[in-house]
DNA sequence: CTGTGTTGCTTGCGGGTGCAACTAATCATA
DNA sequence: TATGATTAGTTGCACCCGCAAGCAACACAG
């Protein structure tokens, strides 16, 4: 079959995507540098803050974050080092560790999120606006669920 | 001052946005992967085979793939094994070096740019509509546009 | 022409990540 | 209970990438 090539308009939409989340990305990231952590570390205070007892299972853990499970041991094996995490070993199930948030951990999300949140709200939700939020929550949200509904895994 | 949290809309869409940007990047890795390149090979590919005498210097390129100049020439190291690209001196200026696409390079990219594309349209393209298509080119453009006027570099 | 600053590219190094292999623990089934 | 399959986590390995340092070539002021 012939191959149906994309658009002007769908080219345009596209690269401007592509170039802008490397970025997007990289603003980010360099916002919260200062305060001695990456967004993927990022990413774990604010799911360890947000589970119950502020801790979770690695494997859940990994999956929220979309990490393997190597990944994760080593991004966990940082924050330890850091002060931020503890692992804590599961007395129902002796294979599961626990990663737990610690009191330096919460101190730690207490001081970077407000800075992170002003970061996402500068550089993405203000330029957006209220209208363009709702056109990003709609398009990924299309995306994705047509992404999930492809790949139950 | 008061942080001025996320209201739920805008919490939803950018978590949405920063899920779904991982398991899109994957898919489209995965769909390019049975071919031998990446995703990085590719666009090295598209920006060659677009670019006149089917070249460019070392930093023209790096800056178009939003690389490093050591991120660029590992890649190059890569896909010159490939037999996709050569490197050549510049006569003019015998600092620079032509990152210069082969024959070789020609047909694979011939080969994988129907692949990448149906696998762009299938992905994303389809699920948005026109509509999306647009929403997603005016929502980045936004992005990008007020990125690159904060960040002159 | 000479010295200084700049530009283009490569290399050494360290950090982050996934895959495959491995260990340990649990589960399922005969 | 015993065996095989499954699950949780870690480790070895390889790859990709950016930063800093280094080298070579160019640009320009004096």
């Amino acid at each position: 079959m012939a191959t149906e090539w994309l658009s002007d308009v769908e080219q345009d939409s596209w690269r401007n995507f592509i170039m802008s989340v490397h970025d997007l990305m990289a603003v980010l990231e360099a916002d919260l540098a200062p305060h001695g952590l990456a967004m993927g570390d990022y990413e774990v205070l604010v799911w360890l803050s947000e589970a119950e007892q502020s801790r979770m299972r690695m494997c859940d853990l990994a999956g929220a974050l979309q990490l393997s499970p190597s990944g994760l041991t080593r991004r966990l094996d940082g924050m330890v080092r850091s002060g931020w995490v503890e692992r804590a070993s599961c007395d129902s199930d002796r294979r599961v560790m626990w990663a737990h948030l610690t009191a330096d951990g919460l101190a730690k999300m207490n001081e970077v999120a407000p800075v992170h949140v002003a970061s996402v709200r500068q550089h993405v939700l203000t330029p957006l606006g209220d209208e363009g939020v709702a056109q990003l929550g709609e398009v990924f949200g299309r995306i994705r669920e047509h992404l999930l509904a492809s790949q139950p895994t």
